[in-house]
DNA sequence: AATGGGCTACCCATAAAGGGGTATTTTGAA
DNA sequence: TTCAAAATACCCCTTTATGGGTAGCCCATT
């Protein structure tokens, strides 16, 4: 990296802004853009192949969005470094972004030479977060109660109970007789917590409840 | 004991469960209920101070669990007759708590009527156990060989190294990726440790784990 | 009356996990 | 050196889990 050109994809649905970024990254000499994807499916099946050192992930594509599309990639063993481009400053996105594996979360009304500074930074290994996303995590860790990366809170009572029960080993089906209540039930709540969470799976639902549980 | 109410300690997690509990045995003019604990941590404390003639002991606790609790119960001299209470009828459990010196081993799911009369004969000195807990011990006795519960020591460098890291939340896709092997032989060694372990999956293995860690 | 959240339950699909087997190679201890 | 355990990797199969959707019902707020 330090002799070649570091490679970069670029992952977004608009075109326009494809090419824009492709054009201001050629403007350096260290950086270039080996591949560019108009979708996460497409996305999964180039980061492979590439194998680039820098991952530009759109956060808000249609089909698979970029969270999905992160979860996918880092499920899909791709090691490369991925910082999210996006309009959005939602915090729950920013989130979600980072404790999902993203390298960096910058906001489109960057201006260029700031952004293309931040993919320099991104490329050398540093996280890169645009101004006003590092006062949204900010402002998540100093609330103490809750977690960054996950409000207890904002789950249901169901979805608390269900939890709680995954993280005593169970599965879906013996939940559902525990609680008188279909597996497929158990499944939906399953789904809808992890998703509040940002958790992949419910071993990491369980770990991160009984982490949770012991600390308090 | 003849003249006087026979006096009771619960202990488990769930204050409600408790509650229910203390309530019941209220209705019963020959039992009460004289000290609670909601961890096994205040159970040891509490237990040589109301030297009570019976503890009914929830195993599935947060920290320091059940069987945890039931052998340092006994360690510390405690001779009160105890009974564990639980929704678990783990095979392994079962062998533990009775060889751990439990005196019946009653689940949650039984009629509270049942439940009540299971535990005016454990006050009476009469071990209780639930009868799909008989089968299970007799189908153990008939395997002398394995010790009870979960040996840690009995697990290889291998199986120990990927339990740490489903204790960690990864799959075995990632942990195969981690280890550098296939994840076909992340399997082959999770099916083992489980087994070995006497788990029924990787979410009881990875919670069972995150216990573990914390207690020591 | 209308809206929306929460809970329930199902449909569909793919991915992951679990449990049995065989087999090769490596390693360490007898 | 010989033998057994450990580690690797694959085969087979079934079960679980995950993620998307629609939809009805209840209840509270608007």
């Amino acid at each position: 990296m330090a002799t070649e050109a570091a490679t970069i994809m670029l992952v977004d649905d608009h075109p326009l802004l494809r090419k824009g970024l492709k054009q201001l990254i050629a403007l350096e000499d260290d950086m270039q853009v080996v591949a560019e994807a108009s979708n996460g499916q497409d996305a999964l099946r180039l980061a492979p192949e590439y194998d680039p050192d820098l991952i530009v992930l759109d956060l808000n594509m249609q089909g698979m969005d970029g969270i999905e599309t992160l979860k996918k990639l880092r499920d899909a063993g791709v090691t490369s470094r991925i910082i999210m481009l996006t309009v959005s400053d939602a915090d729950d996105d920013v989130v979600a972004a980072i404790t999902n594996g993203a390298d960096g979360y910058l906001l489109k009304d960057m201006e260029p030479e700031q952004l293309l500074e931040q993919i320099h930074r991104a490329v050398t290994g540093k996280m890169v977060l645009s101004e006003a996303i590092t006062e949204i995590l900010a402002t998540a860790l100093r609330q103490p109660a809750k977690t960054p990366s996950s409000q207890l809170s904002s789950l249901t009572n169901r979805e608390y109970e269900i939890l709680s029960l995954i993280a005593k080993g169970m599965s879906n089906k013996v939940i559902a007789r525990e609680l008188d209540i279909s597996d497929g039930t158990v499944k939906v709540h399953v789904k809808h917590l992890l998703k509040k969470l940002g958790l992949r799976s419910r071993v990491e639902a369980a770990v991160w409840m009984v982490n949770q549980q012991g600390e308090n």
